[in-house]
DNA sequence: TTTGGAATATTTACACTGTTAAGTAAATTT
DNA sequence: AAATTTACTTAACAGTGTAAATATTCCAAA
């Protein structure tokens, strides 16, 4: 059937064009700008006809989200050349500071606002990039382990102790909570990737006998 | 001038009321869920009204935000006790994840909402609460290099990595990122525990020669 | 005691928001 | 060509924060 599948294309295209849409809102005047009416302006339906191609507005960010980790799993690519498990740790940190830093408006869908979370256990489903993301850092840590270059404890605690780290320095640096502790603005970047090093350098055990 | 008094004293009693009547609503029913018209229904005067004693609805978060931070700051008194500053550090940990899981709403204002932040640059005053904690964290970390319970280094790039450990734990944890990684409800709170255990011990360099 | 003015409170209104239900026009099938 | 399905729009509801205009209350001086 020939006329079904162009307008099963037809309705993939519009729903990127919403997807579209909705992401140059997001990107150029942040999350809170991103409204169902200014989406439907660019896009040049009437609102309502968005509710044909999403479920809710939700779903549009659920979406974006999933953008979101696109990205960062790209940034991540360069990963695999690294060979030294501490360092592919280390880079993987630096990576994910900046990813955090350079999209905020990202950063804020996959790990601070409530809302992609709450559309994921309404649909049923898992949250399949976050947990992958969270699994790569598991098995550096585990490789780390083996290799004698941080000292054996429980993976799990370790990755929490960690990704949390890295979290706390993005969203207070994007929160604006640095500002008595790193006043000039250009010194954020410095002063999260010296917290950084901090930490991978007392987690580094492979110097010390 | 009695008369002037007293309608200075009606006026903050006003005032009183219009916070008191938003900390019922953002504690029972969230942040989201404070309107102007909803608070003017609490204390019966009419949405306006509320415009006559703060100049927006932020003013009225960031009054919140600081009231947060006076209940932070009542549960940290018994930290005085403690004069093991190692020790005193982990239970401060303790106290701020607990703090943060018990009043999420208060923790999102103190730490995660940007309205605060904004409001207290546009006023051009200081984050002193924050400050002031931040101060506190600093301090036991001298102290905890002075009498060397842990190795000398940057006491500002070390408070910030400890206090981007605990938010983020927090933070995670609030927004609903830990549901892989510690799928049980209950098990959240002693996770978050042994992850900051885990850091405290790294810390610790006092049993190492 | 009455009057004028300041302080306080309310009404009305604007410009938004997400979303639903009903109505319409076009495309496709019968 | 008529009937039916699909795609889309219009109108509407129930909210939101907030500004301006209006009304009311209160107190001090004439």
């Amino acid at each position: 059937m020939g006329i079904a599948e162009r307008k099963e294309k037809q309705k993939l295209e519009i729903r990127k064009q919403i997807l579209e849409a909705s992401m140059k809102l997001f990107v150029e005047e942040g999350f809170s700008n991103v409204s169902i009416r200014r989406i439907a302006d660019i896009i040049e339906y009437s609102p309502t006809t968005i509710y044909l191609y999403f479920k809710d507005k939700d779903e549009i960010f659920y979406n974006l989200h999933e953008m979101g980790f696109q990205k960062l799993q790209e940034m991540n690519k360069s990963l695999d050349d690294i060979h030294n498990p501490l360092l592919r740790l280390h880079k993987m940190g630096e990576n994910y500071i900046q990813f955090g830093m350079e999209n905020p408006e990202f950063y804020d869908l996959m790990f601070i606002q409530r809302e992609p979370m709450e559309k994921l256990t309404e649909m049923g489903c898992e949250w399949q990039n976050g947990e992958a993301a969270l699994t790569r850092l598991r098995d550096t840590l585990v490789e780390c382990m083996e290799k004698g270059y941080i000292a054996k404890t429980d993976p799990t605690v370790l990755s929490l102790s960690i990704w949390s780290t890295v979290h706390g320095l993005v969203s207070l640096a994007t929160r604006q909570r640095l500002e008595k502790l790193v006043p000039e603005k250009e010194n954020v970047m410095p002063m999260l990737r010296q917290s950084l090093t901090w930490l991978v350098n007392t987690l580094d055990i492979s110097g010390k006998g």
